[in-house]
DNA sequence: AGACTTGTTGGCACTGCGCCAACAAGAGGG
DNA sequence: CCCTCTTGTTGGCGCAGTGCCAACAAGTCT
């Protein structure tokens, strides 16, 4: 499982070291809850002293802070689709594209995802609580652009935040459960996005206010 | 905050006693995430010595997990609606009364719900897991009952349980952020519901199969 | 009132965390 | 090539929180 620690005391550009302990206690976090990964496991996986680790993240917390802002930026982030070239697709096609960018981009990191997110502990701190905020607001923002809509209306970004906690459910149970099979998931968000997007443009223009 | 300790030493009844020490507990829990609540700090609310509360739940975890099972079950539990006075009544009526009743029954304890849970609604913990979608799955075959569906359809309950997925987060941008009204969180869910119960129907009449 | 049942207590041993003073790896000047 | 200075790295200390258990005593039964 672990090497004879690769040379011990070894010096390290910061950077470097940082990232060496970000990846192993990374991988930690992916496999086990909050609770259950200690420090001390975490320095041991990295070849390294107990305390580095506090002394370039401060707080097991802080750790695991950089790791979920990591895994809740990075599905969002990759790949966006260009905008530019969307300008004569219709909008069921453009729905069809959003589920499927969002399935692919999920997919790889399905598994650990669920589990950095789980984090039976700390869920509802607040600056934990503020991240995942983030991440769920650039991905309904992305969202929103994509299918043409006006990504400032905070209502329609409320709506598809709401509906990021379907297509994280659905993601669940197509990947950890298996009750869905990929087609199933498609389809059934798919359509619910149509759903959202009319309910969305009938609460623009009928009510008109921001 | 607390008096001045109401009379230690006094013996209760077992299930006096242990109902007593899970009120406070749940209070606790309800305010605060589990990391942040000792076991001491429980003993001390309901004004006991710090053992008894391991001796009556073994472990902090499982204090714990009978919270987060009331939670979870609670809202499930009370007041379902009578599924025999519901014969004539349309599809969209039923979708109308599914929403209420959910938005009804979650608002009293929406705020310290989401605390208990933790802010991602999936957690790691194998027992947790078996507890939520123990839950989960119990109010997608009342909600598949109340629709005149199948609720015995995998599939069709698997849709339900990612919808869910969007009721708790709609709930979450109408009760925590304020970013929609109870308006607009009913209206979405509505919409919403009726696109799934169309995708699940299609999928049972289309492709026909279990 | 005495003895017995059992709800309750408080301290012990252990684990994991954050901190910090001392250490030494490696670069740079003489 | 050696000495020095910077700073990445170490390991142990004190503390907090947990689970356990043997002693204790409240209340009951005879």
């Amino acid at each position: 499982m672990s090497l004879p620690d690769v040379e011990r005391g070894r010096r390290l550009p910061p950077d470097e070291r940082r990232e060496q302990i970000l990846r192993c206690a990374s991988e930690l976090f992916a496999a086990r809850p909050y609770t259950e990964v200690s420090v001390s496991e975490i320095a041991r996986t990295a070849g390294v002293a107990r305390g580095l680790v506090n002394h370039y993240f401060g707080d097991k917390r802080g750790i695991y802070l950089e790791i979920l802002r990591r895994a809740v930026l990075l599905p969002v982030l990759e790949d966006a689709v260009p905008a530019g070239q969307l300008d004569g697709v219709p909008l069921e096609r453009r729905v069809e594209l959003a589920v499927s960018w969002f399935l692919d981009s999920v997919e790889p990191h399905a598994a650990s995802y669920f589990t950095i997110l789980g984090a039976g502990g700390v869920a509802e701190d607040p600056e934990v609580a503020r991240i995942l905020d983030e991440g769920d607001d650039l991905a309904a923002r992305r969202t929103l652009e994509l299918l043409g809509l006006d990504a400032e209306r905070s209502t329609s970004r409320a709506a598809v935040r709401a509906y990021g906690g379907m297509a994280k459910a659905t993601v669940r149970e197509w990947v950890r459960t298996g009750a869905l099979t990929r087609e199933q998931a498609h389809a059934l968000l798919r359509d619910v996005l149509m759903a959202v997007v009319a309910t969305i443009e009938a609460e623009a223009s009928g009510h008109g206010s921001r």
